[in-house]
DNA sequence: CAAGTGGCATACATTTCGTATGTGAAAGGA
DNA sequence: TCCTTTCACATACGAAATGTATGCCACTTG
């Protein structure tokens, strides 16, 4: 590979790096693009000509962070014995996963706000589509009820990011998580065939 | 009532007005206050004086939002044969009222990212204590399994509101809205002792 | 080896927020 | 009624941040 493609690449890594620490500590609005790409070791030219502006930036922290967690939730998912229990599984990672400080503050509070409804953006839509296949497995098989899977998976992961957010603002996150995944499992057997 | 404290409630009004029209439009972020208080016939002076700043104005905007939102799910919830027919029909009539362009713009995209996790916002509490009180009824009279009635409001909700900001993305919302409240009623039906 | 490309730095213009100061009208007492 | 005081709001100012336009130097390519 050639010299000029490989420093532009660990360029955008740098920056992205960078920016994910910056939002993360200060949030979107609050993150200076001066001191951003300063403690990258570049300038915001570098910034403009390879992300165009602020948002484009925010929207590859976004996806690296998106992808993260997706590909997380799918490994958690795949050592579950059965697919219901997966299902749950992923949930459960989803709860988790977005209890992280970085998470919360850039994915769950400034994403829809930057980019719009996170079920439109490109990296939740990918995580939307592996639930959707389970559940669509799920009703084949009889175990779920013949639902829309698009709207159940959309319903689930929902509650299972919202809960994330309430947890982070709750007095003790830790005594309250067991509480908060027995009732998740509850309202997703609303599905199921038989409880 | 004195002339002063009256002039003072109408332009707080003004202002608030102005800004939810502002904010719905170009969104937190781009509208500009500059602006904002000139299409109220005042200056930022009464703006600062009165909210002390951009996000004082904004929490006011959310809150007489929310309220309104409140009042109108606590009147439909009213109007139920029981209690968890109730429960449902608050439900639906939360995502129906997040379909609104500026409930969606305001509460759901900006409203997260500028007053932070929205189950810590009075507002939102009020209407999370209604949903609550309603579950805990519920769970006496035997028709609500034995969950925790905070988190299994927070869920509710959270799901509703999720729903809405899923369906206002989509392409035909028209469409898809009988299966989303199906599909909500069928999740919530997760809680029920026998479905 | 020479010419050209382009990734990045620099300088500039614009916009906006928040504060500090000033002013005019209403409230209260004599 | 008149004078003093208060305060709601307007005005002026300073600071900071974003996006663009321009320039430079290293690397690529023929």
């Amino acid at each position: 590979m050639s010299t000029r493609l490989m420093k532009m690449a660990e360029n955008r890594e740098k920056l992205i790096a960078a920016a994910r620490k910056a939002f993360a500590e200060q949030g979107y609005a609050s993150a200076s693009m001066d001191s951003l790409t300063a403690q990258a070791g570049l300038t915001r030219g570098a910034l403009y000509h390879n992300f165009g502006d602020k948002r484009g930036l925010f929207a590859a922290v976004v996806d690296q962070i998106d992808s993260e967690m997706a590909e997380y939730a799918k490994c958690i998912g795949a050592k579950a014995s059965d697919a219901w229990s997966g299902l749950l599984a992923e949930g459960a990672a989803y709860i988790e996963k977005a209890l992280d400080p970085e998470v919360r503050r850039i994915v769950l509070l400034d994403g829809p706000s930057v980019l719009g409804d996170p079920t439109q953006w490109p990296s939740q839509n990918k995580c939307l589509q592996s639930t959707k296949s389970i559940i669509e497995k799920l009703i084949e098989t009889g175990t779920v009820k013949p639902v829309d899977a698009e709207v159940a998976a959309m319903l689930l992961n929902g509650a299972a990011l919202n809960a994330a957010l309430w947890l982070a603002s709750s007095a003790n996150p830790q005594v309250l998580l067991p509480k908060t995944l027995e009732a998740f499992n509850l309202l997703a057997s609303g599905f199921l065939v038989k409880g």
